[in-house]
RNA sequence: UGGGUCGUCGCCAAGCGGUAAGGCACGGGGUUUUGAUCUCCGCAUACCAAGGUUCGAAUCCUUGCGACCCAGCCA
């Protein structure tokens, strides 16, 4: 009954298309957008709005525009124009159309002016103290402006003046006429369009007067004919004024404004701010750094856009304020590295070891499988020879119970090769182990010994024919679960978030690795080459490790 | 003391008056040349609380309690 079944999971933004195109409300059709700000890069929790948007239209047959909502040139940028593209991109998500909110400015200003027309609207010269004084508080009404009674002939001559650049930046602002006793602050006379002389990454110096979000917005769906604009609950007390304005207005339609719960996801943060403020402060290396919640951290760490799209299916979509435990994207990334990535064998802290029993010059060329259950990823060569390295942590003095690797005169299975006997430990004048001398029984390739039971099973790599590379292994960022809810969350960053191992060695099949492939190495976790990494040196990013039920040391 | 929203297992989350889906996590068994994978089993007499309506309530009503959001010329 529920195997095998695609059909993804209802939720309440589900049945409210399904029952709209049942209604046949917007015509039938379903047209979404993800509209971002480009003031940063985006991270998972964008991802949920992206997968909502995105998959909203596409399971309906609709249509989900890109839009960047770039209506305050101080915080926007170029680059970050690029890198959401890039982003939205490489989760596999290709968008209608490519919007801007300023090819709308022209339009904007025009309703602007039928807003004043209608005495809907008036240019006032309150300073923002005092606009913020005359506002009231939660529990008091507001005061009505003493411009609030301009007349609309002034207005107009006004709100013209501010946008031909007469007056400076703060001194006028226009506003929409509502209800100043409103129990609604968004309603108490809202700022539509503010004075501000900045350079616009695409508008360049054509305009001194900006609009504000919750104007700019519903005419921007309206115009682009969105049905469905899905947004965060914040904006649920906003929605009164998206409806006024487009009742206000002639505009294409009245999309419908639905919100639901963003992300909240522990051990990380995803406030724009904070996340500019680890890359600013060297915190982190950039906004790609494998540790950020960003889409492009996710990717250099190794995560893949099925995963992300994954969780984003798992974690669901409600009202509810809820904070989702980082086990359920483990659990995600884990899945798909399961089942798609190759197997490859890696020493990340080398202990040499001689077979003495083996012959001095003898190479033998193993043969071993890709993936465990997936014969068709095909084969590869693993070089075995007299000197071999293991994991320093294989092999223990005083193993504790239930030790399953190697110890003093005792057997252990080479993964895809011999049963190993360890006779001797070689130390240095420190007393720290430098090397193992262990023999080899050759009846045991590819089949067990007889008459005795190897239970452990550890990897290695021919010391002669394995690559150095370097591996970053990567923890999370944070040491509390809610950063966010910290005086000062720069108190909790992590700092083991990263370890850097210099003397690691892979494979050999591995040399011809290049950045985002990404491998299982046995036993340890899911691996994928850096961007950082050339020819001459491999570095690898650790993306996530096993699943541990093992009752190590 | 205003307005808006939300309260179902440790964390998510179905449920839409007919007697608590599923996932993650967790615990236990089996298979295994990865302490992985896979597989089997267990995991809410209970749905914020208290009343009420009903043959029957997580679902309807009432009253409480708790949490989150809003006083940018940010989005």
């Amino acid at each position: 009954m529920q195997k095998n079944d695609i059909s993804p999971p209802s939720h309440f933004i589900r049945q409210i298309v399904a029952n709209d195109l049942q209604s046949h409300k917007h015509h039938g059709k379903v047209v979404t957008r993800f509209p971002p700000e480009p003031n940063g890069y985006l991270h998972i929790g964008h991802a949920k709005s992206i997968c909502l948007n995105f998959g909203t239209a596409l399971e309906n047959n609709g249509a989900c525009n890109l839009r960047f909502d770039d209506t305050n040139p101080e915080k926007e940028s170029i680059e970050y124009m690029e890198s959401i593209q890039r982003d939205v991109a490489w989760l596999g998500f290709e968008w209608t159309q490519l919007c801007h909110a300023s090819d709308y400015f022209e339009v904007l200003y025009q309703h602007a002016v039928t807003l004043i027309e209608k005495g809907l609207a008036y240019v006032d010269s309150l300073s923002a103290e005092e606009i913020r004084l005359y506002r009231g508080t939660l529990t008091q009404p507001g005061k009505e402006s003493p411009d609030r009674n301009r007349s609309i002939a002034d207005n107009l001559d006004l709100f013209a003046r501010m946008r031909a650049g007469e007056f400076a930046d703060g001194q006028y602002v226009l506003r929409a006429k509502i209800d100043m006793a409103s129990p609604n602050i968004n309603l108490r006379d809202p700022a539509l369009y503010r004075i501000r002389r900045v350079h616009h990454q695409r508008t360049g110096d054509a305009w001194c007067i900006y609009p504000m979000y919750d104007y700019t917005h519903c005419i921007s769906d309206a115009i682009e004919g969105i049905t469905h604009s899905l947004c965060t609950l914040e904006f649920e007390d906003h929605r009164p004024l998206y409806d006024w304005v487009l009742d206000k207005l002639q505009t294409p339609c009245h999309p419908q404004q639905i919100e639901f719960a963003r992300l909240q996801l522990e051990y990380t943060i995803v406030s724009k701010r904070k996340l500019n403020q680890l890359v600013t402060e060297k915190h982190v290396s950039g906004w790609d750094d494998p540790r950020m919640p960003t889409i492009a951290g996710l990717r250099r760490a190794g995560f893949t856009p099925q995963a992300i799209k994954d969780f984003c299916e798992r974690i669901g979509i409600t009202k509810q304020n809820s904070w989702i435990e980082m086990g359920v994207l483990e659990y995600c990334i884990r899945e798909d590295l399961n089942t798609n990535a190759l197997r490859a064998m890696a020493v990340l802290e080398p202990l040499r070891v001689v077979i003495t029993n083996y012959p001095d010059e003898k190479v033998e060329e193993l043969t071993l499988s890709n993936h465990p259950q997936r014969e068709e990823l095909g084969k590869r060569i693993v070089p075995f020879s007299k000197t071999i390295f293991i994991e320093r942590e294989d092999f223990s003095e005083n193993p504790p119970p239930k030790y399953k690797r190697l110890v003093l005169g005792a057997e252990v299975r080479l993964r895809g090769a011999y049963v190993i006997c360890c006779h001797e430990v070689i130390k240095n004048a420190a007393g720290e182990i430098i090397e193992l001398h262990c023999t080899y029984d050759e009846n045991t390739l590819g089949k067990n010994p007889e008459g005795r039971k190897v239970k452990g099973v550890i990897h290695w790599v021919s010391q002669a024919h394995s690559c150095p590379a370097e591996v970053r292994l990567y923890e999370r960022l944070f040491t509390v679960a809610q950063p966010d809810n910290e005086e000062n969350f720069l108190e909790v960053v992590n700092p083991h978030s990263l370890q850097i191992l210099k003397e690691c060695r892979v494979e050999a099949s591995l040399r011809a690795a290049t950045s985002e492939n990404r491998y299982q190495f046995e036993r340890t976790g899911y691996f994928c080459v850096d961007s950082d990494s050339t020819v001459e040196k491999l570095v690898f990013n650790r993306t996530v490790t096993l699943r541990d039920n093992g009752e190590k040391d």
